[in-house]
DNA sequence: ACAAGGATCCTCT
DNA sequence: GAGGATCCTTGTT
């Protein structure tokens, strides 16, 4: 347990099916779910689904350089810099052409808590896509990379309950897209 | 080439 | 509860 390689080598990546469906399901089921990279292991606690036809989107708008892998296969990253400051993690879901996105909103920390809380000034707390890319020391080139490794998804421990409740800091879309349940939240 | 604003976080009060 | 940090992306001229 001690051997973080045991962690990776036995851990499956979740297949590109997975993402492969609607963008709801995909983000109430990566719930529970574990990111992997290098010694740190996150558990998913909290994820908003980001849909085609959504005002919300990046992507609404259509194709430009940044939200280009929201528009390619399933199963790949997207990572953008917000605020200039924090880096944010989504996961692509859909067919390719189709754009839509899981951002992760929250996490636990399952293995690396020292590298974590170091890279977080001595915080632990990791409710907050700006503290998860911190946690994973991630950065903008790691945007249009696959999720089956270096930077790998995998079945986790699903929460008992879950919670639906409207999306956070998106006072720029439309009424019904701003107050759809679309962020999910694990419980228990 | 320019201006505006953002899927946030932290430090105050 | 308010405000600043900080810089990239985007749409427009």
């Amino acid at each position: 347990m001690e051997d973080v390689r045991f962690w990776v080598m036995t851990s499956s990546a979740l297949p590109i099916s997975f993402y492969d469906r609607s963008t709801l399901v995909v983000a109430r089921e990566l719930l529970g779910c574990h990111i992997h990279l290098d010694e740190v292991v996150l558990r998913i606690v909290e994820t908003e689904a980001y849909l085609p036809n959504d005002t919300a989107c990046h992507a609404f708008r259509g194709r430009t350089p940044r939200n280009e892998p929201m528009w390619g296969p399933p199963g790949y990253a997207y990572v953008y810099l917000c605020y200039g400051i924090h880096t944010l993690l989504n996961f692509v879901t859909e067919r390719e052409g189709v754009a839509a996105a899981v951002l992760i909103r929250g996490c636990e920390v399952v293995e690396g808590h020292e590298v974590v809380t170091s890279r977080r000034g001595g915080r632990r707390d990791l409710i907050g896509p700006g503290k998860v890319g911190q946690a994973l020391a991630l950065d903008t080139s790691w945007t249009g990379r696959p999720l089956q490794g270096p930077l790998l998804v995998s079945r986790g421990s699903p929460p008992t309950q879950v919670e639906a409740k409207p999306r956070v800091g998106i006072d720029y879309a439309e009424p019904a897209d701003r107050d759809a349940p679309w962020r999910f939240l694990a419980r228990g």
